[in-house]
DNA sequence: CGTAAATAGTTTATATATGGACTATCGACA
DNA sequence: TGTCGATAGTCCATATATAAACTATTTACG
């Protein structure tokens, strides 16, 4: 029964998928979107001393190895797995906390973003302890439990990204 | 090595884990992050013909499961993982669109949430098609394989919700 | 009984996120 | 070379989400 491998009854998560037969797909994804909704604002809270985001970390995080050549707007939207309005905001208030940079390029239509000092500094101080609270986080899990999810994970969203690029090339 | 257990080169997560060392831990907490940046969108598209969100539909879900006694405001934000603040809003506009209706209960400060006679139909009509949508998006997983995830993620889940809980008796 | 603490919900300010419309620029090719 | 389509980014309207401050009740207990 699909309900017991989901754990107790008191695992709210039944609550929902009650209204959707409980079948095992269902089940899965809403599993996962819940999962979401615990684990994200939990990351977060670790940064709140920084005055940053998770949302705002992760592109600092990928700005700090894009060094000094940069990442396009583009780019950087691509990784973040976000659309190219939303990375407009991220980088305004990121500039506007002095932590990254826009810079024009030989292409006139697109925009480098750069990590300044200050930016790579608070990186340097605050990615080793964010590290360190994912770990506490996750720390029920032993290490193969852990490469189990990672590569499930990996398979669906192979999948879930032809999905999207299917949808993206129909609209 | 982590990165092979997270796939091929080319799974754009790489970009992001490379910068914290990718240790398992992190390259785990991303994979669910990102998992869900997939997942959610593509779970919303087939609801975007309804003219209703995802969060929308998952609060019509668990009205339709309380039936004409409805849901406190509280339990509905509990149920959904989400703060008080934000019900307010969600069932403004849902009640705004004529799906979902608030009651005042004996106790005063309490306000109940019903759906309308039209958000039964909707949701009469919506969720079987959504149950289909999310089984085409997980169609790469066998059985087994669903099955694991969902105990992973359940016991993941119920840590978290107790680190959760330790953070709000604190504050 | 009466007040102090707890509870239920709203409001406000802000961040994240999308889709669609718009502007500017680049590239291809007739 | 001129123009037409693709590309890069911004702007607008809207939805989702949080935290913190606030109002109105209810409950606990002294």
């Amino acid at each position: 029964m699909a309900a017991a491998a989901a754990g107790k009854r008191d695992d709210e998560l039944t609550f929902v998928t009650d209204g959707l037969g409980a079948d095992l797909d269902a089940l899965l994804v809403f599993s996962i979107l819940r999962t979401h909704s615990y684990l994200s604002p939990l990351c977060e809270a670790a940064l709140r001393d920084r005055r940053i985001t998770g949302a705002q970390f992760n592109a600092l995080l990928l700005l700090r190895s894009a060094g000094k050549a940069g990442l396009k707007m583009g780019a950087l939207g691509e990784r973040l797995v976000v659309t190219k309005s939303n990375v407009t905001g991220l980088v305004d208030r990121l500039e506007r906390q002095g932590l990254a940079e826009r810079a024009g390029t030989s292409d006139r239509r697109a925009t480098v973003v750069r990590l300044t000092k200050a930016g790579r500094v608070l990186m340097d101080r605050a990615s080793p302890r964010h590290a360190a609270h994912l770990a506490e986080l996750t720390a029920c899990l032993s290490a193969g439990e852990k490469r189990t999810l990672i590569r499930l994970h990996s398979k669906l969203r192979r999948e879930l990204r032809q999905l999207r690029r299917q949808k993206k090339g129909a609209a």
